[in-house]
DNA sequence: AAAGGGAATCATACGCGGATTGGTTAAAAT
DNA sequence: ATTTTAACCAATCCGCGTATGATTCCCTTT
């Protein structure tokens, strides 16, 4: 009514004029459109046009039910395990645990303290005793969050995590009823004991190539109809 | 009352028994105490012990609230971003970038299709033409997440994500005014362009090394102290 | 007649209170 | 004295009401 001609443009100027002066504070949620329009005595339309442009730009970042806030993007948006795993496959999260454990192990050679290897060594041990395959994954599971844990590195132990969780959720409900009990020839013995030995010897490409190899097989025996379609 | 001597030893078998009776159907979860009890026509305390001795034993877990679930642990432990980035810092993230990021850049090489390098490509110039950081950061954060979505592995497309949110946790607040854009000869524009050619030339090797080389430069940029300190 | 503004409506997200469930303790019963 | 029962506690889930951004429709104004 006053300028209508400028269009959303005076609304624009008020907005970004509003936002300098909210972002001293360290409030980054801005009122509700329907307060703000009337608050900044324009309408909401017009209101509407500024933010989107604020958004476009990468000013603001809004969301329905929840509201306006400055800022790039959303701080935490929550990342869901099960998001992840929904549309995945077993294929994937094998390839990409053989993308990631390797390193991780490179990592645990160069960071394990002691006591580190020493609670590896004794679920090693532990692995071996396991009477019943639930068993033997409990130990297994735990033997290899305990490598992560050795990197040091929490970003690096969160990331297995996520990872881990997804695994089990995507092969769930396999390897039922194989067999009552891991057999004693069970290749990941071996295998195990050459990557914790890796790492107590802090050799870092032996970790790293021991856990490669270790996962290969397996995968090996994860999908073993594999090599014979090839 | 019927034979208090055998303490919960008699709960135990009927509740062995219902586990396998249950597990048959893929219901995993099993009704509450008070129920279970009643239909065992067990005392709950006694239930309550042969519970302990299966959970003890991992083959189920329980949870206040939610109830019991047969299992060796939550299929779905919800492993939160705010967790990870609670405990760790900005050279942690970094580290973990630098492990994981250069071997999602090899599988992009090796996974990419055309139309994702054409969107890398255009990333690329839109990240010359950013007139602020805010701009350039975030067409940055996309060409990055390109790169891992050209892995075409769903699974290492959401642990960079996870990574990505704990890192934009972390360092929040950094970089606020350091200058009004980014300066021509920054060093990520020719780096940018180079990762994007070894991914286009299919060069696995490449691709990664020059990932790498990438985030040792931002770390730099990032603890520009280290050298002169050491 | 055209255009813009305002109100109603829709879809999604948050908040709160009640209900459910495992965990714990105390009273009661045998 | 031991076991059962009941009651209570803490944590979680669920449904409903409210708030908010997004969309549509109608009306006023020029």
């Amino acid at each position: 009514m006053d300028d209508p001609g400028n269009g959303g443009h005076a609304a624009l100027v008020q907005l970004q004029a509003y936002l300098a002066q909210m972002d001293h504070a360290g409030e980054t949620r801005l009122p509700a459109e329907r307060e703000l329009s009337e608050s900044l005595g324009v309408s909401r339309g017009d209101l509407r046009k500024a933010l989107a442009v604020l958004e476009k730009d990468g000013r603001i970042w809004r969301h329905v039910g929840r509201g306006t806030f400055v800022g790039s993007g959303p701080v935490e948006e929550t990342i869901g395990i099960s998001e992840i795993a929904g549309r995945t496959n077993p294929a994937d999260v094998m390839r990409a645990r053989l993308i990631i454990e390797p390193e991780i192990a490179r990592e645990a050679a160069l960071h394990a303290t002691l006591s580190d290897i020493a609670a590896m060594r004794q679920s090693l041990v532990q692995t071996r005793d396991a009477v019943t395959w639930r068993q033997y994954e409990n130990i297994d599971n735990l033997l290899h969050r305990q490598i992560a844990q050795a990197s040091r590195n929490n970003v690096l132990l969160g990331l297995f995590d996520v990872l881990n969780a997804v695994r089990r959720t995507v092969v769930w409900g396999r390897l039922r009823s194989e067999g009552a009990r891991p057999p004693a020839d069970h290749h990941s013995f071996a295998d195990h004991e050459r990557i914790v030995e890796a790492i107590a010897e802090r050799d870092l490409g032996g970790a790293a190539a021991a856990m490669r190899l270790h996962l290969q097989q397996v995968e090996r025996r994860l999908i073993p109809v594999r090599e014979a379609a090839e």
